[in-house]
RNA sequence: GGGCGAGUGGCGGAAUUGGUAGACGCGUUGGUCUUAGGAACCAAUAUGGCAACAUGUGAAGGUUCGAGUCCUUUCUCGCCUACCA
């Protein structure tokens, strides 16, 4: 008997799929289609684990709804702009796109190694002319509908990326890639008008049935909406300011103002630029308001100016105003009201600085003098010390009364603000889609003529110059439009924006007018299934959902806001962590163990190592594990069902030797009992068996059980269930089936485990002669359940024992059955039945009169 | 500070949604075969007890004939997020 040569039979197959192209997917209006995406990959290099199970959990769904029947759409492709192209090109002096593209040729056979079913006549790569070309119409129409604008503002500059980045993509006062301080520089921008579909992006999450709840309050925190209202502040003192505007949530505290605190970037700071202590004071923010403990530590500091508020409901009562720490430019007006008694903010601040705290809401079960001390009430209860509000219930009433009362004196308005800013889309980087505009002399812009697409990118770069390299490239820049001589845009788009739209390329991948054509959009979109990593809850994912508001606004032809139906977030793949005695990490192959105990470092037997907790797999700790070396030892089927199995999908994996090895074995073992199958098919008669009737249960019973698993995500209990299916075979097959039984149902056995093991399934199939079965077996409910079943006997709610009886015997038989069990019959004879609780073919519970 | 989620054997994790807790795998123990085995196969494996039996899903209460599952309180851990006015 041969052992199963994985390496010879993986291969077989994969070239067998791609020879009749087996995943090859066409629009077919009469078939019902699902669209399986999973987030396609940078091409770094090489794939690692998370890419083996994102693409797993996603192929498994694929073969599943394709031997459904459905028309499934699974495409892959390449997000393949970025810094790390442009860094590599640098250190090895050669061309991002070599880089690129080499990256990619090694990924996409490691992905075919895996054995993906995969339609590859549909990939797509963001760096080419192809792609992007459509990307900059799409720029063009966006910029035509008033979608996309230009400002000078500050931004998020990235000292070691050398770039912008947006506020999504600042984490921690750091830079999202680089880990970099974040510095603040004012540049002109190129932005993208999101927050114009505040309200929808936020609206709709509630239409997303098939997200999970944790992504949807992310994006709706992200996003966040608060009620409230505008207020104008006059202002008195020595210069030209008569009014300050600040956002409010609660203007019914308003009779407890003590301060006005606005940003050091908000406009009046410009009259005090000159002086050196607001100077010095602004450097002070500028530093504490990014490292982690001050923000921790949350210190409150002001710089006090001679100016004073006036509070709008009282006008005798004027307050000072600070520049202060904790105001934030990007959020309302940049302005705040300082209402110490009911914010924790202001308190901290009006106590550092002496200013006056007034309580003016108490909880409803305090008097009067309730008095604030160290801690802001912020809760419920009634307006106080406030004239004319006195005795509104907080919050509600109390807001609403004092919006409108603020509106009747027309001192402010009812307002709504979002968090969620405009999506500044500059990088001043070379390796991204150009941003095809350009402008004349004067400095005026204009868009690139669709026919003057695509802006290609100049092919000779110096990437070793500082800054953004296509400010050197002096021809490339020129461009005549309408006559006039004009040069280019320098700055090219996030790459964020290549994701934003790529999953209606696939729908027509070869299309050359537009980036997508609509009829195949209206077909395939949106995505029924996405699949990928809960890093992109709030980035990828939101950008996604404006792009499809961008471009079906405004559009008569096309109409569709949510991209993606359906969205599966996986967990990370974890791996143990080594250290040497010196506090070095060592990677698993360095490391060595004579017990299986103790370890130490390989070749080194006095140095010890100690073993860390699981954490994600990355380069810095040295425990990643390379799929590509897994394929090699134990061959695509093995990894695919160990990359499955520890864990539930949406939870974090353990990677363990062991647990590889197992699955491994499970292979091995499946095939020779596939072989001991076939020769029970050649010996077999047509008579029929004693074995044939629980061969069907089991038969139907674990396609039930596969088909709910797999709805669920449940990808874990699968592959338990396959275990399940070889101890099942391995006790049974000593038994006698009837030929045919033993042949259809076997056939339905390997067929609900081929989402998993595709290989292995297909080649039982030919060594059995069977046809190549590509329908998803049907359950016959008729053998779900058993005619023999397990009633549970409990008395007072304690088990007692087990009766085996035939299906739906009545209560009266049982009680028969149970005064014949002497073990159990001894604890109710001789006492009075009080009640009886029976669960038909499931459970009997006596309860006794004691 | 805010939000979300999770606590089940030595470990990863199951449990038809209120009805036999611990499926399946790892590990461990014993056995068979073998020159050997880190191979293969067989068996055992929640805890205590020879046993009958008792106890057992972070803790404490509650609802119920019956709770891992529902309710209340509480503890611990993990992740995300943060001066958002």
């Amino acid at each position: 008997m041969e052992r199963y040569n994985f390496k010879k039979i993986e291969e077989k197959w994969q070239n067998f799929w791609i020879r009749n192209k087996s995943f090859k997917s066409e629009m077919n209006l009469k078939l019902k289609k699902f669209y399986c995406l999973e987030m396609f990959p940078y091409p770094s290099g090489k794939i690692h684990m998370g890419h083996v199970r994102n693409y797993t959990i996603g192929d498994v769904l694929s073969r599943y709804k394709s031997m459904q029947g459905f028309n499934v759409l699974h495409p892959m492709g390449w997000d393949s702009f970025g810094m790390p192209a442009e860094n590599a090109a640098r250190e090895n002096d050669l061309h991002p796109k070599d880089w690129t593209e080499k990256n990619i040729s090694v990924m996409k056979k490691q992905l075919k190694s895996l054995g993906l079913s995969i339609d590859w006549d549909r990939e797509i790569s963001t760096c080419n002319e192809d792609y992007f070309k459509h990307q900059q119409l799409f720029f063009i129409e966006m910029f035509e509908k008033g979608l996309v604008y230009r400002k000078e503002n500050y931004v998020n500059w990235d000292p070691i990326d050398q770039t912008v980045l947006a506020n999504e993509q600042v984490i921690d006062g750091k830079g999202w890639r680089s880990g970099a301080v974040v510095e603040r520089k004012k540049l002109n921008q190129w932005f993208f008008n999101i927050s114009k579909f505040s309200e929808s992006l936020l609206e709709s999450l509630n239409s997303l049935k098939n997200w999970p709840k944790k992504v949807k309050t992310m994006q709706a925190n992200w996003i966040g909406k608060s009620f409230g209202c505008e207020i104008n502040f006059k202002i008195k003192g020595d210069l030209p300011i008569n009014e300050i505007k600040c956002f409010t949530t609660r203007p019914d505290t308003l009779f407890g103002f003590s301060f006005l605190a606005v940003s050091v970037d908000h406009p009046i700071s410009k009259f005090y630029q000159d002086d050196p202590k607001f100077k010095k004071f602004k450097d002070e923010c500028s530093k504490t308001g990014t490292t982690e403990e001050s923000i921790a530590q949350g210190e409150k500091i002001g710089f006090k100016t001679n100016l004073l508020a006036t509070n709008p409901l009282n006008e005798n009562e004027k307050v000072p105003v600070y520049f202060a720490n904790f105001v934030l430019m990007d959020y309302g007006f940049g302005a705040v009201f300082g209402c110490p008694a009911h914010d924790q903010r202001d308190l901290d601040f009006a106590l550092k600085y002496n200013l006056p705290v007034r309580t003016v809401v108490k909880p409803p079960e305090e008097n009067d003098d309730f008095k604030i001390n160290n801690e802001a009430y912020t809760g419920g209860g009634v307006i106080i010390n406030s004239k004319f509000l006195d005795g509104l219930k907080v919050p509600d009433e109390s807001i609403i009364k004092t919006i409108n009362i603020i509106e009747e004196k027309k001192i402010g308005k009812k307002t709504i603000n979002f968090r969620l800013k405009d999506w500044g889309v500059s990088r001043q980087r070379y390796w991204g889609c150009p941003i095809p505009i350009a402008y004349d002399k004067d400095g005026n812009v204009h868009t690139i003529p669709k026919n003057k697409l695509p802006i290609k990118l100049p092919e000779k770069i110096n990437l070793k110059a500082k800054g953004n390299p296509l400010n050197l490239e002096n021809e490339w820049r020129k461009i005549s439009i309408n006559g006039l001589e004009c040069l280019k845009e320098t700055d090219t788009l996030d790459t964020f924006v290549d994701s934003s739209w790529y999953f209606l390329r696939f729908c027509s991948p070869n299309d050359k007018e537009y980036g997508f054509d609509y009829d195949a959009a209206k077909y395939w979109m949106p995505v029924d299934q996405y699949i990928g990593g809960i890093e992109h809850a709030i980035l990828h994912l939101l950008y996604s959902r404006f792009f499809m508001r961008a471009i079906t606004y405004k559009n008569e032809n096309f109409s569709l806001s949510e991209p993606f139906e359906s969205l599966f977030t996986q967990g990370m793949v974890c791996h143990e962590t080594y250290k040497d005695k010196n506090n070095n990490w060592l990677s698993p192959d360095e490391i060595e163990t004579n017990d299986g105990k103790n370890f130490f470092k390989k070749n080194d037997p006095n140095n010890t190592v100690s073993i860390g907790p699981a954490e994600s797999m990355s380069k810095s700790k040295k425990n990643t594990i390379d799929p590509a070396e897994m394929i090699k030892n134990y061959g695509a089927d093995a990894v695919r069902l160990f990359i499955l199995s520890d864990s539930p999908p949406e939870k974090d994996v353990q990677w363990s030797e062991q647990g590889m090895l197992a699955s491994y074995k499970f292979i091995q073992k499946f095939w020779l009992i596939n072989n001991r199958i076939k020769e029970k098919i050649e010996t077999s008669t047509n008579n029929n068996q004693k074995g044939d009737l629980d061969l069907k249960k089991f038969t139907n019973q674990l396609i039930n059980k596969i088909d709910n698993n797999l709805e669920k995500f449940n990808y874990n209990v699968i592959i338990a269930n396959m275990h399940e299916t070889y101890n099942y075979l391995n006790k049974v097959l000593s038994g006698q089936f009837n030929r045919e039984v033993l042949i259809e149902n076997y056939k339905k056995i390997l067929t609900v485990m081929s989402p998993v093991i595709p290989h292995l399934v297909n080649e039982c199939f030919e060594v059995n002669n069977f046809s190549i079965s590509q329908k998803w077996p049907l359950v016959n409910k008729k053998y779900l359940s058993e005619e023999t079943v397990s009633i549970v006997v409990q008395i007072g709610g304690k088990k007692r024992g087990i009766i085996k009886t035939k299906k739906d015997t009545e209560e009266k038989t049982i009680m028969d059955l149970i005064s014949k069990e002497d073990r159990i019959n001894k604890s109710i004879k001789n006492k009075k039945i009080n009640k009886v609780f029976f669960v038909k073919n499931r459970l009997i519970n006596i309860l006794l009169n004691d």
